[in-house]
DNA sequence: AGTTAAAGCGAATCACTTTGCCTTAGCATG
DNA sequence: CATGCTAAGGCAAAGTGATTCGCTTTAACT
């Protein structure tokens, strides 16, 4: 049932968006009842939290090749391909929406990416590397990575992955890229 | 009495996040008749839609000092202020979340940010200054600036906005930036 | 067979939304 | 001044869909 459920969830979000989501809607197309949505999943936002995890939290663990710009490449390009995909992008959607102000904490997966890009760097670090901070690796690859997509601000192809980890690179190594 | 309904989405989309907002809540807290907001504003998407523009729409022109960086500090200094904001935080996050994959169009506010950025690029490059492309402004402070926040993955200060200038027209312009 | 956890089912409940009707205020016209 | 029209808003009743509750069924394991 489980399964069936979560496969209901992204079918339905994928098509609709996040507010054609409702447990009848999802049980229904299930198969299953609900009142055992109810209670295996409590409300909307447990189903969907659920959802979300599973299907982007055991992301694998960040490339290691042993070469910073190819780590990164290959990060970014994952991501991008991920992010792309409609289930995922209106579940992050959603999870934007459901983030509170008071919330300390952002959505799980974007930390986990965050933890991602974080490894990769501190390796790049360990081997000697010259190594953009985390912060800039936010700011330069992981936030233009998203933010284009989530709010459709036009498509995101993979070479303009490789243009963001040349301007992250080029602009810490001191290496004045071209301006293109 | 539009007024004070404003007033009162503002308030609980501030205090308790989006899905604090319904319209009972709303008409309850404004002291009018639920009645009288659905036949004004149709549904709460509409009243948020409404409330959203209201308050962030009628932005004022980009700044036009002459100098392609202070037109750039000033113009994301006042876009970091503004989501910084708990009332404009939420907003932006429900737009967010309201978006479909499907939908072509971005969010208001930000396509208006997108163009207030092109605007002072462009004039710019009319005087001649070394510009960076729109892109390279919405991937390097666009979209640093609001992923951040929205995302709650830390605070931004005056000081990072100073950071994310500096850091986009050293790129652009060859000068290659001490990596701090 | 006995026990238990998981899921189904229908009725009841609850909140949001819609509808029809009534009141009020503004304003023009006879 | 009185009348009548219209737009805006209040109110209560009815409708709709989501959620909960009590109970039964099923299936696995002992």
């Amino acid at each position: 049932m489980c399964a069936a459920v979560h496969r209901a969830v992204t079918e339905l979000i994928a098509e609709g968006g996040a507010d054609q989501v409702s447990i009848p809607a999802v049980a229904a197309r299930a198969g299953v009842n609900p009142t055992s949505v109810y209670r295996r999943w409590g409300d909307l936002n447990g189903l969907l939290a659920d959802v979300t995890a599973t299907r982007l939290a055991p992301e694998d663990p960040p490339p290691d090749t042993g070469d910073l710009r190819t780590d990164l490449l290959q990060w970014a390009e994952r991501s991008r391909a991920s992010v792309t995909t409609p289930e995922t992008l209106a579940l992050v959607r959603h999870a934007v929406g459901q983030l509170a102000c008071a919330d300390s904490g952002s959505t799980p997966r974007m930390a986990a990416r965050e933890r991602q890009l974080a490894t990769i760097l501190a390796r790049a670090a360990e081997r000697g590397e010259p190594a953009p901070t985390l912060r800039q690796g936010v700011d330069h690859l992981l936030a233009p990575l998203y933010f284009r997509v989530i709010l459709n601000l036009g498509p995101i192809e993979p070479a303009d992955v490789h243009r963001l980890v040349d301007d992250l690179l080029h602009h810490h190594t001191g290496t004045c890229a071209p301006t293109t």
